[in-house]
Formats: C-alpha cells, sequence, structure tokens
DNA sequence: ACCTGAAACCTGCATATACAGTCTTTGATT
DNA sequence: AATCAAAGACTGTATATGCAGGTTTCAGGT
C-alpha cells in the first residue's frame, strides 16, 4: 500500500528530488541488463557525443561538480568502457574516450534506455513529459552557475 | 564560463536529474548557517508534522527507500535532534519524534529555508514556479510504486 | 505450544553527490 | 631564468541512494 502520500509539501525541493528518486529508479530498474546505471548510460552517451572532452567540460555540460564527475567515471574507467588519458599539450587536463568495449555497452543499452523513455511518457502522458521536459530546461537555464 | 551547456538531452530522467542537483545545491546554501542539509530539514518538518511516523510510513510518503531513510536519520539521530524508540506495542517497528534540540533546529533554519523557496520562485518566476510544482505533483502521482 | 509466513527494520556493498584542501602544470610577469 | 597566480584534476570526508540479504517480531493456522 503505497500510495497515500499526503504531503503536498510546499517545497519545491523536496519535490524534485522525490521526482528524481522515482524516476531513477524507473530507469536504472529498465538498465539493469545492460549492467549500467542511468547515470553511467548518461556519461557513455555524452562521452560518445564530445570525443575528447574534458572533466571540467563535461562537468560543467550535466551541471555536475568535477569531483563528482571524476568519481561517477572511476568504475567506467575501470571496467574499460571509458579512456581517460592526460593530453600531451596539456598535462593538467585528461581527455575521455569511449573504448570500443564502452561504445558496444552504449549501443546494447539504448534500446533499454528507449524502453524506460517510452514507459515514462507513457505514464504521465504526451503533453505533461513534454511540458515537463520544457520546463526543466528553462529552470536549468536560470540556475546556471546558481 | 559555466552556462554553455548545449545539450538539449533528449533524457527525461538526465534532465530530472541535473535540476535536482542544482536546485538541491542552492537549498544547502542557504541552510549552510543552520548546520542542516535540506534533506534533513525536509526530515525535521516531516516528523514535525508526522508525530510518532514510523520508518516505513515516512519512507513511503517521502518516496523514499526505507534503508535510506534510515541512514539520512543517523546523523540526526546522532546529534540528538530526532529520536528513533521501539514501540512498545510492536517492537518491529520504531517510532520517530522530534527532541527539544530538533525543535530548536527546526525554527532556526526555517528562515534560511524560506529564503532558498523565494530565491528560487524569484529565479524561475511565479508562473513556472507555480506549474513545475504541479507537474512534479502530477508526476509523483502517475510514478507511484513505479 | 509450535510452525510458518509475512512485516519491519538493519547491515553490507556499491554508486552518487559535493565541499575543502592538495598536487601538478601552465602561463604571465618581472 | 625565477617567481607566482591561476587552471585542472585528485583525495579526504561526509551525506544521499537503493538493492540483496539477514534478524527480530508478530499473527494465524494446526
Amino acid at each position: 500500500m503505497t500510495g497515500t502520500t499526503k504531503t503536498p509539501s510546499p517545497c519545491t525541493c523536496l519535490r524534485i528530488r522525490m521526482a528524481a528518486r522515482r524516476v531513477t529508479q524507473m530507469y536504472d530498474r529498465h538498465l539493469e541488463p545492460s549492467g549500467l546505471t542511468i547515470t553511467q548510460f548518461g556519461l557513455l552517451g555524452h562521452v560518445a557525443l564530445m570525443p575528447e572532452v574534458t572533466i571540467g567540460k563535461l562537468a560543467d555540460t550535466l551541471a555536475m561538480d568535477p569531483t563528482t564527475l571524476t568519481r561517477n567515471l572511476a568504475p567506467l574507467v575501470a571496467r574499460d568502457l571509458v579512456r581517460s588519458d592526460p593530453d600531451p599539450e596539456d598535462r593538467r587536463v585528461r581527455r575521455l574516450d569511449l573504448t570500443a568495449a564502452g561504445r558496444a555497452a552504449l549501443d546494447r543499452a539504448l534500446p533499454l534506455w528507449k524502453q524506460a523513455q517510452n514507459r515514462l511518457a507513457e505514464r504521465l502522458g504526451a503533453a505533461d513529459t513534454k511540458a515537463l521536459n520544457a520546463l526543466l530546461d528553462r529552470a536549468l537555464g536560470q540556475l546556471e552557475t546558481t
């Protein structure tokens, strides 16, 4: 008997965190056969689209602290899905890239992610899904650098 | 130079997680003088409104795994802001309550939370804030028990 | 009284998150 | 060339999150 949530909490932060928990769980369950979490899937996807990206740049793109990104990359690097090599031009920075195994893992996970995405849209309805995405995008724009 | 987010990521999950990170950071910074995180503030507030609540019931209300709630309560219990006593009627369950110190901490933090809340509404605009809250509430309703 | 299944919570493990502080490297200034 | 400030990433610590599996307790059936 879940489902007796009686708290019309006035706090936007709690609400968005609650929703993030639920949505994350849903995506993680769909992705489970791939051995990736939604966070890891997102990292692989972004590295695929941004070859040679640095930690700082990617962290900025993801609104994630660079130290958090470093830790989140660790299991992917350990499993040899992502390469993180120092740039010979500027040895302060590291350049991220997918390995062949990383590309393969991403390809395997893609249909599972699509399933989750469809499932969510089904639950929320097309209109609400679209509206939610738009609102979150606007919010992210307004909260840059906080 | 934060602020060059170029990813109109099609993934609702990543978006909501990004927004949750940003919003959480904002609230945590406002709450910092109180020595509470927004999570801890939320727990104190809910325990205040639901005296004698059990772990399971509160976890359900917050869309949070009971094991997560147990861990999140630990620092509050350690600092003697929350009491977590076994129910004599049914010794499987624990009953949560605020201590006097917990009540005081909550009262001290309240104006800081209000500041954060106002600040967010200011950034997003009144209309978007309202719309976002409503959408998140609907989403949470649709995602019950996932 | 005994067994058994379910309920409620906890522990072990792994990932996710970020602040403060540190180390290395770079580039600019003298 | 020596110095020094800043950039980029990592480490230490602490909280946040949830799955798998375990323990204690309770309620029902025999």
